[in-house]
RNA sequence: GCCCGGAUGGCGGAAUUGGUAGACGCGCCAGACUCAAAAUCUGGUUAUCGCAAGGUAGUGCAGGUUCAAUUCCUGUUCCGGGCACCA
């Protein structure tokens, strides 16, 4: 009886779904395990075996969960909304709703392919109505609360109106600057007023942000459709353009996000890129007066994390884009300055951030010190954002390496106010330096300093002590067509929620998906829409995944986004598998999210993500075909599908081949026997590599027939072949895309090995938190031990080889081992190390020749969470009735593991040269006189005495000479 | 530019707490079975010197701490992910 994967697979998945093995109750008297996968976007291109790798690992926690007794939710939906599918649209007239149900069938019977344990019966998709209609009904809740700092919590926007009716706005904190009203003016402002005024301090808020505007293209880009200041497509001009926009007040959140990372499970390194995204700073604010020709602008306010530094500020730097920068502009320099202000406009943050020139330009205007009336130039420059702190800094240049670097490069003097510290070489942002330079601090440690200033700005009036945020407040409108509606209407400049009875406001059908006038979305050019004077922008992609994990749990509640006490069972997610890419959006998103759902009492936990594990990306192994063309040096000689082998190209490159030899080789190649030779003068031979289909190279070796076949133009293709008759291709590791050709589809390996196969070996390829590259040579081994595994039940010629005998103590000592090396490498998500242990299984167990019912059985449940139908199959040959996805996990029997005696490397000088069998008890003193009477430890020594001896039980011996 | 990771044989990787570097698998080499091939099985496989016994070097690179370093520390190079409208 053979292993016949393709029928055993079809059938167990069958009746799986018949009996709705997969089906989670939530009402259970088991403990609760939720393991959640990452929100998957159903793209046109399908899976690629990079997709499902967090989904094999999670799915074998699932199941391994559930083998240990727990009630596991384990669900799967697509965030169904986002770009590519309007682009789509936009591209060939297709509504965004059916390509996407298309592909996510197409992803739904890939995932099914592989055999996952999802409880399909809970999927959720973002873009449909009984979905989207939460995703709004959340938003208004957002719009209708704001953030009470002194209750640190989200409350009813009523509460603050209560506030403004009976005491003014004094005892809150201000959002717009100098806007203090006592309880009788808020009572007299209209009502306009007071909603403009209720708007800076809604959860969800609009105002006014920059985006990427293509005139050409009359629409408004994301980042990654501009490259180089230009549009992806067509290469258009882009320029920053300020749009109404809607937001998520997330920075009132910032304290909250980060001390609920202390109650996280996640690694350091997600904690740490999250710190770093809120990038919480303490310092001041600072009023310096400025001195300008015209004189219209009279101070300016810069934030530094370092007043001790005052007396050493040599320039000012302010964001070019900040409004005040061309009214304090000399005439002298106001050509200059705009001009600068231009070239800004045209780049990106990145960009700026990343620029290694450096450029700047001075306004002809002056700050003052206002402990010394020093008067300090001020200049703009790109490196300074005008979305941090207040757009402006002071230029520290013996404290700052970058404002140390731009000092040199105009030629600022620079003032050394840390003495010895500076070298003049290079920038030392030390703090610990006596301060030198700086009048009533001289001789002051810079660290205590701070203070000292802080007192005396205040004193004066002219500066605060500051805590600030690199996060800024979330964008979260887009002028898109294919996401959720705003439940929003406008009327006279006020935005109105609309009543919760009116959810979901459908996403109506347009006849265009192209942009709406002035950068407005799709929705503006729907005559019905705009007379409902209803919102034109649509919500962003993390809208619906900001909360999806809730809906998993409640999915077809039509009162409410998700029970009570649905939530109060599962609880948060337990486990959370996904890629290092969401660290700081995603994950902080729906951090939030669960923040203030939890302040306004809908659920009963604030941080949604117990456990996060970061799955590594599977990167593309890109295969090269090298096409041979003659320079246009004056040579008529036209190759139009020649192609060199990757040997061949590289002697070429190297020089060992001369230009002539190949000249001569291709001409031989294209003419036969009657070639012309030499190389035409002047003319050159260039190898051009070109991506081809790694699905038709075995390792390395190109299949020149189905090349000749992949795309017409190959049709007559040439091939220079290597001495043995091959064509070799050449190789590199690079992201896999469709367009790189390197894509590997799951569904062909599982068509081939089965889902059992390729499980193990996406875990087998290496620690899952790793980034690897995917190679299908290695799946042969897995299959292998597959079917050696089989063989312990089954045999090709003898049929049945499984028996009732009773085991003995070694094959108990095999398989012990392994369910407890087995169970620790589960747990501990370590699946690459879980397969070899299974491996070292099978072949002990196999030469042992131990067919026993009894001990097998226990290693068909350790398996079943990494190849769930070969378990399933045998189990039930075996005998046994109910499935194996309900079995217990073995206990492991401790006795037979017990050892007395253990072979101890023996090291001289740390390395090892012996090896002796001593027993567990063993003391110092009898280990030591066992070890001076080796032979090899006597060569060793010479004679001589050792100076010592190190003896750590159960690890090593060390013989120190 | 800034933030976060990673680097070990021909390849993917193992070494869980500083204690036998290279488990397991691929590939390759040799052998068995076979008319032959496939499949399967057995043995070998870091480099280098040596007939062997055995020695020497070795975990990106340069240093350091330690009886002992892939593991800890300092510096450095290269590669990957993210940087706010891809999701």
């Amino acid at each position: 009886m053979e292993y016949d994967f393709r029928k055993i697979e079809k059938q167990w998945q069958d009746i799986w779904n018949r009996d709705h093995a997969y089906r989670v109750s939530n009402d259970s008297p088991r403990p609760k395990y939720y393991v959640l996968d990452m929100f998957p976007y159903p793209s046109g291109a399908g899976l690629h075996v990079g997709h499902p790798l967090g989904y094999i690992a999670s799915d074998i926690y699932a199941r391994f969960k559930r083998l240990k007794g727990f009630n596991v939710l384990h669900p799967m939906g697509y965030d169904a909304f986002g770009l590519p599918a309007e682009q789509y649209a936009i591209e060939h007239g297709i509504h965004p709703a059916v390509s996407t149900q298309q592909n996510i069938e197409n992803f739904r019977n890939q995932l099914n392919n592989i055999g996952f344990c999802f409880d399909w019966d809970r999927e959720v998709r973002t873009c449909e109505p009984s979905y989207y209609k939460w995703t709004q009904w959340i938003f208004l809740q957002l719009f209708k609360s704001w953030y009470n700092r002194a209750a640190k919590r989200a409350e009813s926007i009523e509460t603050l109106v209560d506030i403004f009716k009976n005491q003014g706005s004094h005892s809150v904190a201000p959002q717009r600057k100098n806007l203090v009203f006592s309880a009788q003016e808020w009572n007299a402002f209209d009502h306009a007023t007071r909603e403009g005024i209720l708007m800076d301090y809604r959860l969800a808020y609009c105002g006014f942000g920059e985006v990427n505007w293509c005139e050409a293209l009359g629409t408004v880009l994301a980042n990654d459709e501009v490259v180089n200041g230009v549009s992806e497509r067509g290469g258009h001009p882009v320029v920053k353009k300020k749009l109404r926009q809607w937001y998520l007040r997330i920075t009132e959140y910032a304290d909250r996000l980060l001390e609920g990372l202390e109650q996280v499970d996640f690694s350091d390194a997600m904690k740490e890129m999250q710190t770093n995204w809120i990038g919480k700073s303490y310092g001041a604010e600072i009023d310096f007066s400025i001195k300008s020709e015209k004189g219209e602008v009279d101070s300016m306010r810069v934030y530094t994390t370092r007043p001790d530094t005052i007396f050493g500020v040599d320039f000012m730097v302010v964001a070019p884009e900040l409004d005040w920068i061309e009214a304090i502009a000399s005439a002298g320099q106001f050509e200059e300055v705009s001009r600068y202000i231009g070239y800004v406009r045209s780049r990106s943050e990145r960009e700026r951030q990343a620029e290694k020139k450096i450029s700047g330009c001075f306004t002809g205007a002056y700050a003052i010190n206002p402990f010394n009336g020093r008067e300090i130039p001020i200049w703009i420059s790109e490196y300074v954002l005008a979305g941090y702190g207040t757009g402006a800094i002071m230029g520290v240049p013996c404290g700052d390496e970058r404002d140390f670097r731009f000092a040199s490069h105009f030629h600022i003097p620079v003032t050394n106010i840390i003495g010895d510290f500076f070298n003049g070489e290079q920038a030392n942002p030390t703090k610990d330096a006596r301060l030198t330079n700086s009048d009533f601090l001289n001789g002051v440690v810079m660290r205590d300093a701070i203070s000292i200033v802080n007192g005396k700005l205040e004193e004066m009036g002219i500066g605060t002590p500051k805590v600030n945020y690199r996060m800024r407040d979330a964008a979260f409108s887009r002028q898109r067509y294919w996401g959720e509606p705003f439940p929003i209407a406008w009327r006279q400049g006020v935005a109105y929620p609309l009543e919760e009875k009116e959810l979901p406001l459908l996403l109506p059908e347009v006849d265009t998906y192209s942009p709406g006038p002035e950068g407005e979305g799709p929705l503006a050019n729907i005559p019905q829409w705009v007379e409902r004077e209803l919102e034109t922008n649509t919500m962003p992609g993390y809208a619906g995944s900001s909360w999806y994990f809730l809906r998993y749990m409640d999915p077809h509640n039509e009162t409410a986004f998700c029970d009570r006490k649905v939530s109060d069972y599962w609880n948060q997610v337990d486990l959370y598998i996904g890629g290092t890419e969401h660290a700081v959006g995603h994950l902080l998103y729906s951090r939030m999210w669960t923040k203030v759902l939890f302040d306004l009492g809908y659920i009963g936990f604030e941080e949604p993500f117990k456990k996060l594990v970061n799955q590594g990306m599977i990167q593309g192994s890109s295969r090269f075909v090298y096409r041979a063309q003659l320079s246009a040096g004056g040579t008529d000689i036209k190759w139009d599908n020649i192609f060199v082998s990757a040997g061949i190209r590289e002697r070429f490159e190297k020089g060992d081949l001369s230009p002539e030899q190949l000249f001569s080789r291709i001409n031989l190649l294209v003419h036969g026997d009657s070639a012309p030779a030499g190389l035409p003068p002047g003319a050159e031979i260039l190898l051009h590599p070109l991506h081809v289909d790694v699905n038709i190279v075995d390792g390395f070796q190109l299949d020149t027939k189905a090349f000749s076949k992949w795309k017409p133009e190959y049709a007559n293709a040439l091939f220079l072949l290597e001495q043995d008759g091959i064509y070799l291709c050449g190789s590199e590791v690079e992201k896999m895309s469709k367009s790189k050709f390197n894509t590997v589809n799951p569904d062909e390996l599982v068509g081939k090995y089965g889902a059992d196969t390729f499980r193990m070996y996406e875990m087998f390829l290496g620690p899952v938190e790793q980034s690897k590259p995917w190679d299908t040579k290695g799946i042969e081994g897995v299959h292998r031990f597959l079917r050696k595994l089989w063989r312990l039940f089954y045999d090709e010629q003898k049929g049945q080889v499984w028996t009732l005998d009773k085991a003995g103590a070694p094959e108990w000592k095999v398989i012990y081992r392994t369910i407890r090396k087995m169970e620790e490498d589960t747990e501990r998500f370590s699946f690459n190390t879980g397969v070899s242990a299974l491996m070292i299984g099978v072949n002990e167990l196999s030469d042992l020749k131990c067919h026993k019912k009894e001990v097998l059985e226990k290693l068909l449940v350790i398996l079943a969470p990494y190849a769930p139908h070969i378990a399933e199959e045998l189990w039930h040959l075996l005998g046994n009735s109910g499935s194996i996805l309900d079995a217990a996990y073995p206990a492991v029997e401790e006795i037979y593991l017990v050892e007395s005696a253990k072979n101890y490397p023996i090291a001289i000088n740390g390395k090892t040269r012996a090896e002796m069998n001593i027993a567990l008890d063993a003391t110092q003193l009898q280990v030591e006189a066992m070890v001076l009477e080796n032979e090899t430890v006597k060569k060793w020594l010479d004679g001589k005495a050792p100076k010592k001896i190190i003896y750590v039980k159960n690890k090593m011996v060390n013989v120190v000479i």
